[in-house]
DNA sequence: CGCAGGATTGATTGCATTCAACGACCGTGG
DNA sequence: CCACGGTCGTTGAATGCAATCAATCCTGCG
């Protein structure tokens, strides 16, 4: 678990899913990388846009975001250090949707070139990345059965619990049964296909039956198992690599 | 565009999306298959399970669906003639939801190791098939904008448009200005985050504005554009090759 | 003919939205 | 140091879109 290298938790990600020789993971840390801080909100891509750099995020959260025709907006995805943001752009000519930072973001930006020809020439890491592409499609799946049927209370429960299970999931210490959330209750909304309002009101009858607790953005789990309970949460579709 | 192969329209499709060359395609069509009939509603994978085959509709429709803990239903994608259907299992161990048979189904079932060996060695197909992929998330993203931040005339509409675009890029005739839905209310309903007497209302709603015109589950635009506007609806997301 | 699944319609309910106002916190600048 | 403005969080009241409940109709089919 190398996190002084920018790329040290990019290969751990992808070696924990796949299996990654010294090599394979040698190679990717020698990647060229060129670091870059944003600001929150500033956008990665935006919608049609094509992108010629692969981004990874070393510290900080960033989203994925499309718009509506009346404005509306939806949260597609929220991104935790360690994740990879561009692997679409791989294979896409344009972005169809728009990222953007959710906190101040550090990224480490390879050139696409450089990670075309090393997913050309090693068949492991192209497995690997397939690997990342389809758990992050499945990651939206789970958000549009989160979205389509559950009311409002059980899809926070749920957003809450897959937060904690990824943070843990990168070593991100949540496992102490607590961590920052770092969104407003707007994007929280946004994200659940809810108003802001309604989601102060879902927070705080969550916090109100003891379910959790908030201090700030800091969201505190005195039973996880409950929690998931409340939303109907079960990590298989994580796929995170063992146990449950 | 050889319909007579049963894998015929798979490689076109990936042929249209990546550049495959005429070695690539011959792979393709000698690929191992078994032919398999399938009777609506009957399952193709479970949820937990694993898959050591890889199916590709010859004929029918097929989806993609999850249960909440209440018991409610969410589909989460409706596949057409010529799609294939388990690409995900080449890289992920298990299914995280259910896919089903809609109307009788036609398949050409290849075998896991086979696809797997042809991925591996060929990278136009890999790269062919990781577009796949990312189609297949961008189209669930957009159902994520749809379901989440949409009323239920816009989300209907929507949902139209994009049957009608993508029966058109298979070339399933749609052109004409009509084609026939094989779906139930319920089923809409579905995959809308909706209830079935609220999409029945939403039909005759669009029929009573002159949207669309039904004669059973057939459905008929006057003005393709006329419905796209009222479905807030770009094919930008569904990756095309060529116009617009 | 009678059954079953699906479509249609009406009446009622309810979850979430909308509108609006106020409060808390924080960084900035006079 | 404190006033100020801005963002975010909180709360109340009214509204509305879609759900629910419940019939009834329709159609294909054994």
């Amino acid at each position: 678990m190398s996190t002084d290298h920018p790329l040290g938790r990019l290969a751990d990600n992808l070696a924990g899913r796949a299996r990654l020789s010294a090599d394979d993971r040698a190679a990717i840390l020698a990647l060229p990388v060129i670091r870059r801080t944003m600001q929150p909100s500033a956008y990665l891509i935006r919608e049609g846009e094509k992108a010629t750099t692969c981004a990874v995020i070393v510290d900080g959260f960033a989203y994925r975001q499309k718009l509506a025709g009346d404005g509306a907006r939806q949260i597609l995805a929220i991104h935790l250090p360690g994740e990879v943001l561009d692997f679409q752009n791989l294979f896409l000519t344009h972005s169809d949707h728009n990222v953007q930072a959710l906190t101040l973001l550090d990224l480490a930006v390879i050139p696409m070139p450089a990670l075309r020809e090393l997913v050309q020439a090693r068949p492991a890491i192209a497995a690997a990345v397939c690997h990342n592409i389809l758990v992050a499609a499945a990651i939206s799946r789970e958000w549009l059965l989160n979205n389509g049927r559950r009311n409002a209370r059980t899809r926070l429960a749920h957003l809450l619990c897959e937060f904690a299970t990824r943070l843990d999931a990168q070593e991100l210490g949540s496992a102490t049964g607590s961590y920052e959330l770092p969104m407003t209750q707007e994007q929280i909304g946004d994200a659940l296909g809810l108003t802001s309002v309604h989601i102060n009101r879902s927070l705080r009858a969550l916090e109100r039956d003891g379910l959790i607790e908030r201090h700030g953005r800091m969201v505190t789990f005195p039973s996880i198992a409950a929690l998931r309970a409340v939303g109907d949460f079960s990590a298989l579709y994580l796929h995170l690599p063992e146990e449950r």
